[in-house]
DNA sequence: CTGCCTGCAAACTCTTTGCACGAAT
DNA sequence: ATTCGTGCAAAGAGTTTGCAGGCAG
């Protein structure tokens, strides 16, 4: 899905839940999808700022659960007291996550089981699955070897 | 293993890396091994101070570490900005946890998959597998019908 | 117009830390 | 005796919220 559609979309969802459409929020919704990492409310603070400047760190954090609630953005919680976002593509519930320990770089892959896994467990135990998470933290190896991570950009 | 042998472990894990057996350091594992449930930080205070009342927060926050990198306790991380622990038992990179959103109850499921696939593909990414963890969130059947979520208990 | 949205700043929650005293080795 | 561990309270990080004014519908 293209980030024009995407954009249609939030309108939609928004419209369809009695939401009003404002700068700020659509400024916040290009400033993510504007993102190529996954970033955090802070990061996404700054850059929806550059493109409106009148955003607070309020309505950014008041924003963030409307678009997750609306699947345009996946949140990830990697354990640290802070949580990143990153726009939602294909299948959220199919993804796992490999988190450089070194350079906190975080991999998305495919795994395709933890879905069919998640249903299988969960209505042993009457429950309906709601979501899903895999994540795998390792250490990277060329860090181990040569003092410095690969994956780091910054 | 028992949770005396658990002790001794604990006793023998401090000895090896030059830190101090205390007293608070004592109760706090005592109330760890005493829990039927997971917990949190605070609570683990709580019971803590019924064994030893001079314990404070900040000795189990500094504590929970040391259990947590000899293994003796786990860290369990659902995505609340708090962290739950519980006694490790069994092989750590083969559970998931079903956390029951109505209830908040943490299911300790089998998983023996997940750690050939962090392996696997962490070594695709030249990564070394540190921890994994697949959680699964759900509603409870019984409480969309009912109103009553049958594992609560309090 | 009406009422949802907003920015601001204060409040909140969980966790960490500086300091001087106290206890384990 | 040393030196590490401790409690206390303050600080910190990330997030949430009350309020009065502003803007979408």
């Amino acid at each position: 899905m293209s980030t024009e559609a995407s954009r249609e979309k939030f309108k939609a969802y928004l419209a369809d839940k009695g939401l009003r459409v404002t700068n700020q929020r659509l400024a916040i919704f290009d400033a993510a999808f504007a993102q190529t990492e996954h970033f955090t409310a802070e990061e996404l603070l700054v850059h929806a700022r550059a493109l409106d400047e009148s955003v607070s760190r309020a309505t950014v954090y008041r924003t963030l659960p409307i678009m997750t609630e609306s699947a345009l953005l996946r949140e990830i919680d990697i354990g640290k007291n802070i949580k990143f976002y990153a726009p939602g593509r294909g299948n959220l519930t199919q993804q796992a996550q490999v988190i450089c320990l070194d350079c906190d770089k975080i991999f998305e892959i495919n795994a395709p089981f933890m879905e069919w896994y998640g249903s299988t467990v969960s209505s042993k135990l009457g429950l309906t699955p709601v979501s899903q998470r895999l994540q795998v933290s390792a250490h990277c190896n060329a860090f181990q070897t040569t003092g410095r991570c690969p994956h780091r950009n910054n």
